[in-house]
RNA sequence: CGGGAUGUAGCGCAGCCUGGUAGCGCACCUCGUUCGGGACGAGGGGGUCGGAAGUUCAAAUCUUCUCAUCCCGACCA
């Protein structure tokens, strides 16, 4: 293309609203312009730039035997009131009323549809097992969306389903996702990590996520410094605690006045202990009601254990006004002995004893409070957030690091819960019939490439990966007005053009600092910049973008190279 | 949904406190000079100041309501 002809509208300043890197640079780099909060148009840069990323993933998924489909973006109520998330999903579901009435939803992901779509037509254990794809925007709209194209209400995805006559088939699909995701993050040239993953309200067995690491990322990753072990830290199981021998002689429970001190650290200090001798018990509300948490005091709890250690389908820190009004307990000194809720215990509290608790009175704790004695734990479990520095549950040495993520793609086994549901069975050999076994695997096409642009920037711009790159070449004339620079420029672009090779040729009016500085910010990999100077010498200069180192070629026999020097990049 | 902030030209902002009918930088157009890392000079176009109502002789400025956007939190395949 030439540049003088493309829409490519840059900036040099950044919108005031925009906070993380990529979302500045996408903007200024002319990639994206937002129209609400959440939705943004795509503008010819970056259509060429997520096209890239697609074609990888469809490369990957075709490879392993995935099809490509195309599913309505527009969905009716019905099939949603079928899988028993039209009612789950909340506000993030957009609906909509057709005009005769009738209610539909944008689709913010596609189970139902291929589900309905695969029970109706797929009726034999000869036709499974299926994989099938879809790359399509979809919506959901979320309470708050940022970072631009990273967390918009309206995105690019790839949804990948696949349908099984049992699990052993189903996980060895899953297997064959995880390692196409792993080429395809690869091939787009990130820095990522496979991790294990809460399977959250999408339900399902287990599940991984893969999370391109940025200080930016919205997640945390904790993972170990001497093994493989990779988890998201909504998961990250805790080490077991050794078991503990209590001394002989236990002490006896006593109310101890604790004036106006509610946190750990106030009673720790107040009681002149470690924290570690203090529970902290925590109160959630839950569709079951109230229900209290402990852990120890040093430690912090993880919810998203807690309710999966409960079962319930959901679960939040309960609102002081809540407790009070329904237990009449003063917070900041609630306590688990004879407290009236289920409780639930971190496998380190059964470990404790002589420890501190609140007493469930105002201003007054209890010590020398014993678990198996004083308390009545409805059930025990690994309820803690992991912290850098905590052993590794996997490995005898390695012990916790934490990083942030960007969550770029997400594996899940589903088993048969859309299945069930939405009678998506089949007949298998003995004439029986089954529901399906499911598998969905998710890539965020968008984030990807917000993702890549994360960890390929300075302080000038974009450093594309060559595979996603938007043109793998700029040819930047010094001046095209010049009337042999214009001919050397011409010969370059076209030569490389009959050669296969995306190129852009800058053939603006413009000064040189200004196609410099465009150059710079988009991001292309390889400039080849072309002046009268260098040509009276028979020579051009070619530039990497990424190392900013620049060679003078001889011109112009470097062109046939130019597949050579972009192969190095 | 709670807390905070901001809406003035395409982008970034000043003006608002103390009402008098809108300004700066960049971008854009014209001419000239310049031309290997975001040039300079001269001239020019573009805004019913987010919207509505109110106070006032007079509102970008004060009051009320409303909408939008952003940040923090809660939430989130």
């Amino acid at each position: 293309m030439r540049y003088s002809q493309m829409f490519i509208p840059t900036l040099k300043q950044s919108p005031a609203d925009a906070e993380v890197v990529s979302h500045k640079l996408m903007v200024r780099s002319g990639m994206i312009r937002q129209l609400a909060a959440g939705i943004y148009s795509i503008l010819p840069i970056g259509v060429r730039v997520l096209r890239k990323v697609e074609q990888i993933i469809r490369e990957e998924m075709n490879r392993i035997g995935g099809q490509e489909v195309f599913l309505p973006s527009i969905q009716p109520a019905e099939l949603w009131q079928e899988s028993g998330r039209w009612d789950f999903y909340g506000k993030e579901l957009l609906r909509l009323k057709d005009r005769n009435n009738r209610e539909f939803c944008y689709g913010p992901t596609h189970e139902e549809v291929i589900t309905d779509i695969v029970r109706k037509e797929i009726k034999s254990y000869r036709q499974l097992p299926l994989i099938v794809y879809q790359i399509q925007t979809k919506f959901r709209d979320e309470v708050r969306p940022r970072f631009g194209i990273m967390r918009g209400r309206e995105f690019m995805m790839k949804d990948a389903y696949s349908f099984h006559t049992d699990i052993a088939s189903t996980e060895e699909t899953y297997e064959k996702m995880k390692q196409a995701y792993s080429n395809i993050f690869k091939r787009c040239g990130l820095d990522f990590k496979m991790v294990e993953a809460d399977s959250g309200s999408i339900g399902g067995s287990h599940s991984h996520e893969f999370m391109v690491l940025a200080d930016s990322g919205e997640d945390a990753i904790g993972f170990c410094d001497a093994c493989d072990y990779a988890s998201n830290v909504e998961k990250a199981a805790a080490k077991t605690p050794a078991p503990v021998t209590p001394p002989n002689a236990l002490q006896k429970l006593k109310q101890v006045p604790t004036p106006g001190h509610k946190t750990v650290a106030e009673v720790a200090e107040f009681l002149k202990i470690p924290s570690r001798k203090i529970v902290k018990t925590l109160v959630f509300e839950t569709e079951q009601g109230l229900i209290a948490g402990l852990v120890r005091g040093d430690r912090q709890i993880n919810p998203v254990k807690l309710k999966n250690l409960i079962g319930c389908e959901w679960l939040k820190p309960a609102p002081e006004s809540l407790i009070t009004s329904q237990t009449g307990l003063p917070c900041g000194f609630i306590g688990p002995v004879g407290l009236d809720m289920k409780v639930y215990a971190d496998h380190e509290v059964a470990q404790m004893y002589d420890f501190v608790t609140g007493a469930n009175a105002s201003d007054s704790h209890f010590t020398g409070v014993q678990t198996t004695r004083d308390l009545k734990i409805e059930k025990f479990g690994d309820l803690l957030r992991v912290a850098a520095g905590d052993p590794c549950p996997q490995c005898p040495a390695g012990t916790y690091k934490i990083k942030r993520g960007i969550e770029v793609g997400h594996v899940f086994i589903l088993g048969t819960k859309y299945s069930e549901e939405m009678k998506a069975n089949y007949l298998d050999a003995d004439g029986k019939e089954k529901p399906m076994v499911m598998g969905c695997y998710g890539i965020g096409v968008g984030r990807t490439a917000a993702a890549a642009i994360e960890q390929n920037h300075d302080e000038r711009g974009i450093i594309w990966p060559p595979a996603i790159a938007p043109f793998q070449v700029l040819v930047i004339p010094v001046n095209y007005a010049d009337e042999a620079t214009r001919s050397a420029s011409d010969k370059t672009y076209q030569t490389l053009l009959d050669m296969g090779i995306e190129t852009l040729l800058d053939d603006r009016p413009e000064r040189l600092g200004v196609k410099f500085n465009d150059a710079d910010l988009g991001g292309v990999p390889l400039q080849i910049i072309i002046g009268p100077k260098n040509l009276k010498e028979g020579q051009v200069e070619v530039k990497s973008r990424k190392t900013n180192a620049s060679e003078l070629h001889d011109f112009p026999a470097v062109l046939e190279k130019v597949p050579q020097i972009l192969e190095g990049l």
